[in-house]
DNA sequence: ATGAAAGCGCTAACAA
DNA sequence: TTGTTAGCGCTTTCAT
């Protein structure tokens, strides 16, 4: 019923292996020779069996990307990235959600194991000593993308998330915000840890006082950025100043704020992180760090892609530049 | 060097037969069996290959899901829907963004029968005689998901946007706005020609007369509407409602009508369509259509199981319920 | 330039 | 309950 390569070659009257060559391109075949078997493809329809391909050359084309959500702003784009380039190296993505669940994150990474893919984009909270090892369960190549290792023993794209915090901090208390709060994201991710240590920084260089009081945990989503905004305005000191791990946590900060007749940026400053395409999509438009999320993921691509052909890879661990872009929920 | 079901076979003393029964679970296998082969699938650190399975079996497990851009809001959420049934159905999905470019569909499909999915999820603007010869031309189940077949010739899930469009329009016509905008989308998709049907039909239901010029077109996202209300505020006689086709478009409508001094809903009612998260992230928060994309997603997946497992399907073309969320950009 | 043939790792009859 | 065997559709030496 389905075409092979079989019966092409049956039809063509030339051997599998002849119609094998035309079909991936082989040189070493007479031009005669092809257009008959092009011809006869035409004419069966025949479609290449990419499995039996995979399994006879032990390639498969397709790589896995674990992606924690992919309905979230800042890793949908991300995705896209990686997708862009992976067309351009006619590599095929499959696609899984982790919801950075870390037994989710290692039984996906096996599945695409078993499915026999040529590499692995991972991105996600932490990596452990057990993705490690399941990882090198096989020897296909890894690339993480916007995720933290600790140990270093695995490529990565990423910004300098210490300096972006440390950065932003810098730029509001250079307006000199005395009183400043912090809105981090779950606290327990390393990429977390390292706002955090940048925000301190900032206020240790300039031997400023921080109040820890004033430093808050949401989890990334507008709700918890309105929530803890409320938390702040509720205090005795409120800061004039909010730096926040993400953007749309920054809008729930500016409209919890504005909600309750603060003004922004006059009563209080917000500054984002990422600049994801909300940022302009807010009134006042969102101060925020420069986070290249698309880039992230196309660049992480593309130094799969080297892996996977064994070729030589300068640097292994890609810090791309950030930076700030200043806009009106600023001074 | 990787351990395959033959050399799990002979350390456990059986033969490759009954470690695929273990492996798939069989229930065929004497539980004292099952337990040597199951221990030295873990001593051997097996891993079964999917794709030899997949030569075999004639089944992969994994469906293609082609999607107009993963880094759209709507589509993100979508996906997860998609991609969280699959999940639980233990599918797989290979995800492409077309940009709703033909041709890229085209191909698209193709490249994803050659790699044997099971199934094809497809998203995008219309179907074409094409697209159904393409996906003929194979015979895995295909189903769409917010997106619009002339033809209904292959199952999809969708809303009536006919009637979303129409309820729309005359909750806003019924509020005694006499003069009215609507900024639609890309003009020659079929969604959008339901959607100008639906305001169209309220304005003859009303009796009242419709004025052509009011009528805008956007590309969906946040800068065309911005773009769409600058030329509606620029007329002589500015509208004091406006229907815009997308929630991305609407915050754009609202905002630059803000920017240029108008007050919303006070001079003019903004209402959108879909409710993705923009929606409650916006002030005033908006008012819109409740298109469940995440559920479109889900239940499109879920169909396409049905007719991937050849199981009875007794409604191919599901129509899921919509309805209005009155939030603050209308009185 | 072309063909023959041996797998790739697994499933699925069919036997036993 | 278990084993034998013939493919699945292709790539890839190795000959010719």
């Amino acid at each position: 019923m389905t075409v092979t390569i079989y019966d092409v070659a049956r039809e063509a009257n030339v051997s599998m292996a002849t119609v094998s060559r035309v079909v991936n391109g082989n040189p070493n075949v007479k031009p005669v020779t092809r257009k008959k078997v092009l011809n006869t493809i035409q004419e069966l329809g025949y479609r290449p069996n990419a499995v039996a391909r995979g399994l006879a050359s032990k390639k498969t084309t397709t790589v896995g990307a674990i992606i924690p959500d992919i309905s979230s702003i800042f890793f949908a784009e991300l995705a896209r990235g990686i997708e862009d380039i992976a067309t351009m190296y006619k590599y095929n993505i499959i696609l899984s959600n982790s919801d950075q669940n870390k037994d989710k994150e290692l039984q996906l990474i096996n599945a695409m194991l078993e499915k026999q893919v040529d590499g692995i984009l991972f991105m996600g909270g932490d990596i452990t000593d057990e993705h490690v090892n399941q990882f090198q369960s096989s020897s296909v190549p890894v690339v993480l993308a916007a995720t933290y290792d600790e140990t270093n023993s695995i490529p990565s794209v990423n910004i300098d998330y210490e300096a972006a915090a440390y950065e932003a901090t810098s730029f509001l208390l250079d307006k000199g915000n005395k009183k400043m709060g912090f809105i981090s994201g779950v606290d327990d991710t390393l990429i977390n840890k390292e706002k955090y240590n940048g925000y301190v920084r900032a206020f240790k260089e300039k031997s400023l006082s921080l109040n820890e009081d004033h430093i808050l945990t949401g989890d990334y989503s507008y709700d918890s950025g309105i929530e803890a905004v409320n938390q702040l305005l509720a205090m005795d000191d409120v800061p004039t100043a909010v730096f926040v791990a993400s953007d749309e946590m920054a809008l729930g900060v500016i409209h919890g704020a504005q909600d309750k007749g603060y003004k922004i940026p006059d009563d209080i400053e917000v500054f984002g992180f990422d600049n994801t395409r909300l940022a302009t999509m807010v009134r006042p438009t969102l101060s925020t760090i420069v986070q290249p999320m698309y880039d992230i993921g196309a660049v992480a691509m593309r130094l799969l892609t080297k892996y996977m052909n064994k070729e030589e890879v300068e640097e292994k661990k890609v810090v791309l530049p950030h930076r700030i872009v200043e806009r009106t929920s600023t001074k």
